[in-house]
DNA sequence: ATCTGGCTAGGAC
DNA sequence: CTAACGGTCCTAGCCAGAT
């Protein structure tokens, strides 16, 4: 089965440009949540050796000195430009799997010129949202992967690399050239344990033995070399499963050490996970809220309480006593709080939902949450919120270069022009 | 002998 | 002036305890 990865290039740097075009041939760079580090370059600014990754304080200077249009990251906008990129794509396979925010898997089969047809989903990509994609073909998801790797390398190959049809010595020669660390699966830890056994690149993974690899190391790379054969091990997979566990958590502007900024910022946790709970419908069972220290300093440390709630449940008003409660245990005074979240597991659908025979609170059916989502959606995001949100915004994050969100607020957009 | 839950490491983007 | 380093999600594998 003919697989194709397409892949947006620079996807949050190729964002940025797509509304404003003075950005055209410029070195653009994009920052984490509290502009931390870097997340995403142009090409202008990968080839100045800016690494990914990198921490923006250490850089700032040459960021300045070098012109580098330096952005926080606006995830409306992205995930915005993501959909759209998405709803383009899906007309060009029978099957897709939306992968991450810029990836999607494609079942080509039944196309019968890929080549062709990868160049014409690149051009329309391009024509309805202004984002350049690469396109890797395999008849495995990894080797799709790969494909799509030489298709970023070579730029000769026009955006566009098929291994079904590039024959098999020269993919044994892209592959004896490529190392192992670039392979989709093998990580900065494994990448050095296989070089010190000899496997140094992606072919000498290739004529490895899976059956021992796989003792000794796990089941997914013995997948890894089976598909490297073009035996197929994973699937592509269509429908999304719910997610297992949902976490919201965020690191502060700056250190915090009271007891109600420390609450407030987890209020605001609390409400985000109600809100993706609902979206998907679905209820949580468990709770776990933490805070920690800054965790490059060496007396790092860190706290966190698990709750096992009596029914699963999607609302603020059962899970803010909990919160509360935990924090009282988590808190000490005179620690500098560099981040604070929560994480909701045991998730359940609606229709596995049990009631405790005991306890005559329907958790999974507050009606007031709706109320409030109409309010949010005729007033603004910002109209209604807990009273305890607003004991303190120390917390807030740093985000000082962010863009418009040109795609989702009007208002937005009449401000830039 | 087998199943279960809890926990950690490692990986992806 | 100095210090400054993301957020979410998943699975495999291991261990301990229960069946």
């Amino acid at each position: 089965m003919p697989i194709a990865l397409v892949d947006c290039n620079n996807f949050y740097a190729s964002c940025e440009r797509v509304f404003n075009p003075k950005l055209e041939g410029k070195p653009i760079l994009v920052l984490s949540n509290n502009d931390g580090c870097v997340i995403a370059r142009s090409n202008e600014t990968k080839a100045m050796g800016i690494k990914m990754g990198t921490p923006y304080f250490e850089i700032k200077n040459f960021c300045k000195h070098h012109n580098i249009h330096v952005y926080s990251s606006n995830y409306t906008f992205y995930a915005d430009m993501s959909s759209r990129v998405m709803q383009t794509l899906s007309t060009f396979a029978t099957r897709q799997e939306v992968y991450s925010i810029d990836e999607s898997f494609m079942d080509l089969s039944g196309y019968p010129n890929l080549s062709e047809h990868a160049q014409l989903i690149r051009k329309t990509i391009k024509q309805h949202t202004g984002i350049p994609v690469g396109i890797g073909i395999g008849n495995t998801k990894v080797m799709a992967k790969f494909a799509n790797f030489l298709a970023k390398k070579y730029p000769q190959l026009n955006g566009v690399c098929n291994l079904i049809e590039l024959g098999t010595e020269r993919t044994k020669k892209a592959m004896q050239l490529t190392p192992v660390d670039e392979l989709w699966g093998v990580g900065r830890k494994l990448s050095i344990q296989l070089k010190q056994m000899g496997i140094q690149t992606i072919y000498d993974l290739k004529i490895a033995n899976a059956k021992i690899l796989s003792k000794r190391f796990t089941v997914n790379l013995e997948r890894i070399i089976l598909e490297l054969n073009d035996i197929q091990c994973l699937n592509i997979e269509t429908n999304l499963e719910p997610n297992k566990q949902i976490i919201s958590s965020r690191s502060f502007g700056k250190a915090v050490t009271t007891r109600d900024a420390l609450l407030s910022a987890l209020i605001y946790h609390c409400e985000q996970i109600g809100r993706k709970l609902r979206r998907q419908n679905l209820y949580a069972r468990q709770i776990t809220v933490f805070a920690h220290t800054n965790r490059f300093k060496d007396d790092y440390f860190s706290s966190a309480i698990n709750v096992v709630f009596t029914q699963a449940t999607d609302s603020f008003r059962y899970m803010t006593p909990t919160i509360n409660k935990a924090l009282d245990e988590i808190y000490k005074p005179y620690i500098h709080y560099k981040k604070a979240g929560i994480i909701v597991s045991d998730i359940i659908t609606h229709e596995f939902q049990t009631i405790d025979l005991f306890d005559n609170i329907n958790f999974t059916n507050d009606e007031l949450l709706p109320t409030l989502e109409s309010i949010k959606k005729k007033y603004g995001k910002n109209s209604i919120k807990l009273a305890s949100e607003l004991l303190s915004d120390d917390w807030k994050m740093q985000r000082n270069y962010t863009s418009a969100n040109f795609t989702t607020d009007i208002d937005q957009i009449l401000e830039v022009t």
